[in-house]
DNA sequence: GCTATCACAATCGTATCCAATTCATCGGCA
DNA sequence: TGCCGATGAATTGGATACGATTGTGATAGC
């Protein structure tokens, strides 16, 4: 199987109406069409997708689960608005992850695999060198995808499914929080990692992981933002 | 199989109806009073609690997210019955966050907390030297929770909720895995381990935990059991 | 006696319905 | 004028109803 495939920008749709809603839902959530805060009322999101109240309810349920919308009771559900706490503890998880999935890929990437990720590669590039919004959502992106395809490589289902959360929420992190926008270093040290895997060196790979993500970290401006946390504090 | 009989009906502490059914089915599926493969008929499950189907449905896809219970579109829920496959990923992801956790609970971990976990450490010795099934689940459930109480330590929610999550996946693992039966060093590890809290010592905290889980790895008998296998194959 | 087909029962997936809660607007009153 | 409580619309939480799908057992045919 070929990652392009895995990460298409067009996953396939699950039949699973549910699955198809949710997908929907964390995409524009993650490309920052839907704003942190934007209340998902229930009928509302079902008109759209044509669905029933039920089936957006389960998107919903997964959504909280991951972290991308928050519940409140008989208030319904927000697209999460991360305080600069949870922000920290993303990064401080992925920390954690990151460095150990790198090494493990190492051990496991393919030629084929390689190429893939070059190719990913050149895309990047386009979409720093482009202008306006939707470049710049599909450099976030694009970036987020390189360690998703990183953490599938290495072949373990369960960190997948965490870095899949991980990565949907520094996107929101990285939206609600980044200063300068995307550092523009991002794309060199994904090369670098890359050209560490080639080697099939581990520490370096890890290594430079870590820094990338110290990097990622430290191009944002995590502080509380005066009047969005008051009324985070009393609305959302 | 009737799962009647293997639920306390009233463990429920939360108001949430959903995530107090989802508590009382994950309790009981780590407690293995539920085994792996039992199927969870929406319908049984809503009686046994006086809830309807909805509710209980939402506890299930909680409970699916985890990786507890497998779910097959229009056949239902079913206790998960990890694979070898699986387990080695419950425990490569462990190995990854844990240590990680152990070192960050160094920083933080009060002297209350400390005799927190000494009363805790008691109680594993006790359910030890204990005799039969009931002492031996509650020392596998004590000697989770000695984990997952690190983890609430070391005050990250996104890692305390992965560590839910593998703990109680492991559980299951040692459950069907288990050759011998709980390791009898571990609550000697958790000792060293705690030791290393103590005296603030993170490095060595980090080194115990990552030994600490390797052993527990080790006492498994992680292969794939014959005709299990093909059960599962076909009939889960 | 064995296999294939069909019908039925069990169970899930989803839509719809009703009650409970929240939120905002409006009117009364100090 | 400003505050407070009532009223009503909007929305969620949860139950139920109904069609769809799957598994099973009986029956017929080979």
């Amino acid at each position: 199987m070929n990652i392009s495939e895995k990460l298409s920008p067009f996953e396939l749709v699950p039949d699973d109406r549910a699955l198809a809603i949710r997908e929907a839902l964390r995409n524009a959530i993650v490309d920052r069409r839907l704003a942190p805060g934007t209340k998902l009322v229930e009928s509302e999101v079902g008109e759209l997708f044509e669905a029933s109240r039920t089936v957006v309810r389960a998107a919903l349920q997964m959504l909280a689960f991951e972290g991308l919308v928050r519940t409140e009771r008989n208030r319904g559900a927000f697209v999460s608005n991360p305080t600069p706490e949870e922000a920290r503890q993303v990064f401080a998880s992925r920390r954690l992850l990151e460095p150990g999935i790198a090494a493990a890929a190492v051990d496991r990437i393919t030629d084929e695999e390689i190429e893939g990720f070059r190719h990913h590669l050149k895309a990047e590039v386009r979409f720093m060198s482009e202008r306006g919004p939707a470049a710049r959502r599909a450099e976030i992106k694009a970036s987020g995808d390189f360690h998703l395809m990183l953490a599938a490589v290495a072949g373990n289902a369960i960190l997948q499914r965490f870095m899949d959360e991980l990565v949907a929420r520094s996107s929101l992190v990285i939206a609600l929080y980044g200063s300068t926008g995307v550092s523009r270093c991002g794309h060199h040290e994904h090369a670098d990692i890359l050209e560490a895997l080639e080697q099939r060196d581990a520490v370096r790979a890890s290594a430079l992981m870590l820094h990338h993500i110290d990097h990622i970290e430290a191009d944002l401006d995590i502080r509380v933002r005066d009047g969005l946390a008051l009324k985070d504090a009393l609305h959302i």
